[in-house]
DNA sequence: CGCGACGTTGATTTGCCTCAACGATTGTGG
DNA sequence: CCACAATCGTTGAGGCAAATCAACGTCGCG
């Protein structure tokens, strides 16, 4: 917008910005040149509800981080059954990872759940950014630790527990999360049919009466 | 042992500190200084087979490379059922990652399933390494990045594919893996029975006969 | 208002489990 | 080196968890 070279335009919105700085807060310490240095490889995009943000096949040039809104992860089967893999609220990442970090054609989909506002960096800025703020290896090796573990716990309780276990652990881990995604999509993510968490729902709520 | 302070024992044997250098030099360059380094701080254990390496309940103060044979790691659930988490042939890692990142009881156990020759780090000598050498952090960025997308696909498989679909990639993926380990653990990583993983290899036998 | 997507409920089927019995293989102590 | 026990893989009968199919009421949205 601004053509002037001192002013800082194209420049991510204060408050996303503020909120990713906190994300990499977590892990990390930026000074004000590193600070600065983001914001301008930083890129924005909005989604609207339903819109598609990754096809299965394209390749996955960019890392996503979630300002507000929700994002879904699915894959879809020979048979076009989708199945959601996991769900990115506000202050989460999604990519695929897999195309993101090998280039190959990408096997998942992503989309929004609801209206989203993201920030984002393409894989050539990520790697020119891990060299000139040597501590994002640091922050993105922790992120990725963390989603190690997170997935391969998914793991370990999908060949441990029955559905109705499953569910209930999902309910405690992201309570905000089960209100504002349709069971439709929780049955996804959890590997089984909406009709029968229905059902599990339906029996967990008798179980609570007594 | 030695007590010479220009020699470097206690050291790792040498055919195994190869093996782990071939490792990082997947993703990293290291020179010789760097090398040097690296071979003082690591440590070495044998295993025999079915030799417990990691308690639930322990802290997991040590991440492992596998330099020969193989370790299982698993979940014991309440009712005292094993299940196969992953397995860890020659060059691949092993810990238990949220333990040992977060400090916090471990969740899963470790076990020999075949005798065993580790090096490892402790977490201490490892955050010390990352500011001695900051490409560790690049590795075991990749690694974490490598390991994330391996349990995002075990996740998927397991809500979108049927246990013979499960078994055929399992084959597909790890063809010598299943030569080297029994039925039983094969069966447990695919969260099912050995009992029904006998039925599928059966039908899958008499499909392949027409 | 009217359509289509969603969640619920019931009847039936199927994938996978449990239990039990049996050979084959492994491992161990005498 | 053999004898025995223990573990493993296979097979069959029966049972349970979850899927499929179908019908119906509700809600959000054009």
């Amino acid at each position: 917008m601004s053509l002037g070279i001192l002013t800082l335009s194209p420049v991510v919105n204060s408050n996303f910005f503020e909120l990713i700085l906190i994300n990499f807060g977590l892990h990390i310490v930026l000074n004000d040149q590193e600070k600065l240095t983001l914001r301008l490889r930083l890129l924005e995009k909005k989604l609207k509800k339903k819109e598609q943000l990754l096809a299965n096949g394209e390749l996955c040039k960019n890392i996503y981080f979630v300002c507000s809104g929700c994002l879904r992860t699915y894959y879809r089967d020979k048979e076009g059954e989708e199945h959601n893999v996991f769900f990115s609220p506000e202050n989460w990442w999604a990519t695929d990872m897999l195309s993101f970090s090998h280039h190959t054609p990408a096997t998942y989909n992503i989309e929004a759940l609801e209206d989203t506002h993201l920030l984002y960096l393409s894989f050539t800025t990520l790697e020119q950014l891990y060299i000139e703020i040597p501590k994002l290896e640091r922050f993105f090796r922790i992120l990725m630790q963390n989603g190690f573990s997170l997935f391969q716990s998914r793991v370990t309780s999908s060949i441990s527990q029955s559905a109705q276990q499953r569910y209930k652990r999902f309910q405690q881990q992201y309570p905000t999360l089960e209100q504002r995604i349709s069971q439709k999509h929780i049955a996804s993510y959890l590997g089984i049919t909406p009709v029968f968490l229905s059902m599990i729902r339906n029996i967990t709520l008798q179980q609570k009466k007594l």
